[in-house]
Order: structure tokens, then C-alpha cells, then sequence
RNA sequence: GGUCCCAUCGUCUAGUGGCCUAGGACAUCACCCUCUCAAGGUGGAGGCACGGGUUCGAAUCCCGUUGGGACUGCCA
């Protein structure tokens, strides 16, 4: 049988899961699927305990769960092949191919004068120092030559050696470092395309020769993998999205309500596009259409108003059922497994009614673009009293004397119409009229006194839904606080 | 500073030498629809960074300029 592609995601677990390695992640999962017997393995790279934390690593975990990318293999910890690094280094030391090195930066960068190659200047090289408590140990770069990468979204990429430094592999602790670990396990796992941020390229041709190192000293002629590095994702400012200034984590995206149909779609079109001049596109057709060929050279920009706008579309895509079990964390968090951080529903579960909300669903289903806008949308059929847009009110009410006696008409009338959408549709067309209005005009204040606002789901389903008794409540109501 | 990457509407992209009078999507504007808000429909504005080549012909190939970016850690 045909082997297929192995790839890897390899994050290190220092914050919350980045839209960046989101894509990666994606594209590798995409490579694996779209071949038989392609292989997407999971790397957890958590070497630096200073920085990693637990949380971070069910992070991303949970995150790639809720996208969709599941795993063959894994998820494995960097950290639990520590072994195999150092076994690695010590073969790679005795293979003549690293050395010993006691300079602290300092001394580096005082060295360093006029030279204008950067990094370190390969003073131990020749010095043959043995393991200290300060030495760290440094992999010996070919003088002459170039290391071309073969990439496949860019082409060939050339590095004069010359311009390598001698790259630390080990702390003076023993701890061997990202280079290192990141190839040992590569190689390990049979890893066949490395696909990351295009951050990573210039520690490509180091890893190249890394991986060469390791074959010819262990015999083991593993075949290099290819390399894909993907365009970076920026931000306004052109600049590498930043954990610290940019809303980078998917989970956040998550908790906005956005589905992850359309988060997939819209992180497939960073840097690639399907045929035709259809943007949406199903998964399978993502799978079968994806090229890293076809991946553009340049960096993009993350643009939330696309994404909403796709979301929107996703949602609306939905059958009524799906949606409303799409909603049930937002409106109902009590009842799910999952629900979104940092959002407060604005009713208690006492008064949410499931049954109501099935029915304004397709109401609100057509208006929004994220889950995360409906409780706001449909608040007034819950709480006791309809939230207050004082703006809005002073508005269309307060001072608004023939709107006032609309209302106080409204309420006579509604007290006796048959209370059903079309009629009460009708009712409020004759009101309006009485008073010169038109309709435009006369369920303004309707609208604001029963929901608070001016903004909202069609105003006749909803008094129908929200039912005679509270409609006539808040009628009475918003004519009371106009005179009080 | 050094090494490397990149360059089509504001944004994401299609385009791989003639199909380009440069296509689509988001955003934007106008109009239509309409009980509000959306959604939807129709239409508009808007781009090949610049300069040289190569070629009968260049958004597409080459060189340079300019501009942007990544990396430059005993982080990953």
C-alpha cells in the first residue's frame, strides 16, 4: 500500500489558541485528508516549562475538536521525548558535528565589532572545550556552500551557509532546543511535509542540515521532508498578528458565536481560494480542491467583517432545528455541555421559555451574523420588563404627543383583535391611518413600548408570541412613564 | 545593520504571455423590496507600486528601484 502524507501540527502551548496556527493546523489536516492514507499527528511542543501552561494545551485540544481537525496520531508531548533529543545531541557531539561553547551573549556581541555577519562568530569552534557547567553546545554550519529549500508554495530559497551561524542545540542546562527537538521528532515520526508560518523559514535550511547530520550519524537514512511556509497573517498595520495587541484567539471567535463551518471556510481563503468564483464552498470541496501549490506567496489580512458576513451566510444556511440547537449555549447555557466565557445570559432559566424561543428563532435566524447577537434580539420575550433604549424612547415617545395617543388608542383596540400576526397587522395600519400616519410611522412607538426598541424582529409575530396580556402590559406601562 | 520573503480594487483573492475593456467576494455608495432592523435583488465607484528590459504582444518572464514584512534567543 501506497503511504500517504504525514504531517504535523506543532504548537507551543504560550497562549491561547492563535487564528494563525488555526490555519496551519488546517492546512496540514487538509493535506492528510484530501490523500488515502495520509497521517495528521498532533505535536504538543512544551520543552520551555518557563512558558507552557496546562490550560494552553486543553486550548488548543478543545479548539481543534471544535474545528473539526481530528487526529490520527497523537496528541504526543515534545516533552515526553526528551530522551531521544539528548541521545540525538550526544550522537550528533560524537559525530563531530557539534561542540562546546562558553560564551555568554556578551561576550558575542562585544566580539561582534564591524563584523557584518550576525549571530555568533564560531569562536569555540576550534577550542575544543569539554562539558562545563557553562557550556552550551553549538551545531558547526558549513563555511561553503548554499542549503536551498525546496519549498513548494515558494520555490527553491537559497542560504549561502556562510550566512548561518553556529545555532545553539543545547543549553549549558542540557536541555536540547527547538532546532534540535523540532528535527529529532520530525525525523522520529517520519514526518514527509513540514507546513508552518513563514516565520519559520529561515530556521529551515538549519533544520536541513540538522536532518542530514542525524542520517549520516545514525545510518538511518530518513528522506528530507518538503517544506510548505505559509504566508503569515497580519494585521491592519501589515504587521505578524500579535497575541498581545490583535483578537487572535479562536476561542474568542467561538464564544462570539461563530460556527465553525465558517471559520474553516474563512481560514481556507487566507492564502488560498477555490475554483469558480464561489467563496463558500463545502469542506469536501475545500479537501479536494487544495493545493499547497496554489497557496499565495503573500501575507493576509485577518478581516472580521468577512467572517461575520460568511457566518451570517452559514447560519442562515441552517434549518430552523439546527439553529436553534446552534443557539442553545447562548440562550440557554444551562442545558449545554459547552457554553461560550464571559457571556451573561440576561434572563434566568425560569424565565426562558424553549417553546417560545423555537418560535421567534426563524425571526431572529435571517438577522444576525453571529449566535452571540441573538439574546440581545430576543431579550424582551423573556425578561419581565423589555430592556430600555431611553434614546429610542425619549424619541418616539416621550416627546411625541400623537404618538402617545396612538398608543392609547392601541391599547383599546389590541384589547379586542383577534391576536394573531395579520390582524394585529391590520389593526395598527387602521390606527395609524385614523391619525394620518403610516404605518412606517405608526409601529414605531408600538414597537418601543413593548420591545424597548427601535430595532428588531418583525413587530407583528412578535406581539403575537409575546401574547395579549404582556403586550398590553407594557402598553399601559410606556403610556404611564410618558405622563409620570 | 545582516539574511530571507513579499508586492492585482480599502480587504481577501482569480489571473501562470494573447480569452483582460483585469473576474469574484467582503466592505462602501445608490436604487428596489419593506412594519423597524436585517436578509434579498439591481446597479455604481474602486486595482495590476514605479522604472527599465525580453517579446509581434506583459498583470503575467528578467533586472533594478521603492515600499512592506519575517528572522536575526542558551524561545518555539
Amino acid at each position: 500500500m501506497l503511504a500517504g502524507p504525514r504531517v504535523r501540527f506543532a504548537p507551543s502551548p504560550t497562549g491561547f489558541f492563535h487564528v494563525g496556527s488555526a490555519r496551519s493546523a488546517l492546512f496540514n489536516w487538509l493535506l492528510a485528508r484530501q490523500s488515502p492514507g495520509g497521517c495528521f499527528i498532533l505535536r504538543i511542543e512544551d520543552t520551555d516549562a518557563d512558558r507552557n501552561r496546562e490550560e494552553w494545551v486543553d486550548g488548543i485540544i478543545t479548539a481543534m475538536a471544535w474545528l473539526g481537525l481530528d487526529l490520527d496520531e497523537g496528541p504526543f508531548r515534545q516533552s515526553d521525548n526528551v530522551a531521544q533529543h539528548s541521545a540525538a545531541a550526544d550522537a550528533l557531539l560524537a559525530g563531530g558535528y557539534l561542540y562546546y561553547c562558553d560564551c555568554t551573549g556578551e561576550d558575542v556581541v562585544a566580539r561582534k565589532g564591524d563584523n557584518k555577519t550576525p549571530g555568533y562568530d564560531g569562536y569555540c569552534r576550534e577550542r575544543h572545550l569539554v562539558k562545563g557547567t557553562n557550556t552550551a553546545l553549538r551545531f558547526a554550519t558549513p563555511r561553503e556552500g548554499v542549503t536551498v529549500v525546496r519549498d513548494l508554495i515558494r520555490g527553491d530559497v537559497e542560504f549561502a551557509n556562510r550566512t548561518i551561524d553556529d545555532f545553539v542545540v543545547a543549553k549549558s542546562s542540557g536541555a536540547v532546543l527547538y532546532a534540535l527537538a523540532n528535527v529529532t521528532d520530525d525525523r522520529n515520526d517520519r514526518i514527509t511535509h513540514v507546513i508552518r508560518g513563514e516565520e519559520h523559514l529561515p530556521n529551515a535550511p538549519k533544520q536541513m542540515m540538522l536532518w542530514s547530520a542525524l542520517n549520516a550519524v545514525s545510518g538511518d537514512d530518513v528522506p528530507l521532508p518538503r517544506y510548505a511556509h505559509l504566508p503569515l497573517l497580519v494585521n491592519e498595520q501589515r504587521k505578524k498578528l500579535s497575541k498581545r495587541k490583535d483578537p487572535v484567539a479562536t476561542e474568542s471567535y467561538r464564544d462570539q458565536g461563530y460556527v465553525a463551518p465558517a471559520f474553516v471556510n474563512y481560514l481556507a481563503l487566507l492564502g488560498w481560494s477555490p475554483r469558480g468564483d464561489q467563496e463558500i464552498v463545502p469542506l469536501t470541496t475545500i479537501i479536494e480542491q487544495f493545493r499547497l501549490e496554489d497557496v499565495s506567496h503573500s501575507p493576509a489580512f485577518f478581516d472580521v467583517k468577512k467572517l461575520s458576513h460568511m457566518n451570517g451566510e452559514y447560519l442562515r444556511a441552517m434549518s430552523t432545528e439546527e439553529f436553534i440547537d446552534a443557539c442553545a449555549p447562548w440562550v440557554a447555557p444551562w442545558s449545554t455541555s459547552w457554553r461560550p466565557t464571559d457571556r451573561e445570559v440576561p434572563w434566568s432559566e425560569a424565565d426562558f421559555d424553549a417553546a417560545l424561543f423555537a418560535r421567534v428563532a426563524p425571526l431572529v435566524q435571517e438577522r444576525v451574523a453571529t449566535l452571540g447577537e441573538v439574546p440581545a434580539m430576543v431579550a424582551f420575550f423573556f425578561l419581565e420588563e423589555a430592556p430600555r433604549d431611553e434614546a429610542a424612547f425619549d424619541k418616539t415617545l416621550r416627546n411625541d404627543p400623537l404618538a402617545q395617543a396612538l398608543l392609547g388608542v392601541a391599547v383599546e383596540r389590541f384589547a379586542e383583535t383577534p391576536w394573531e400576526a395579520s390582524a394585529l397587522h391590520e389593526a395598527t395600519i387602521e390606527l395609524g391611518e385614523a391619525m394620518g400616519l403610516n404605518l412606517r410611522k405608526a409601529q414605531a412607538p408600538i414597537r418601543c413600548a413593548v420591545t424597548g426598541s427601535l430595532v428588531g424582529p418583525p413587530l407583528f409575530e412578535s406581539l403575537e408570541y409575546l401574547g395579549r396580556d404582556k403586550v398590553l402590559d407594557r402598553l399601559h406601562a410606556a403610556l404611564a412613564r410618558c405622563s409620570g
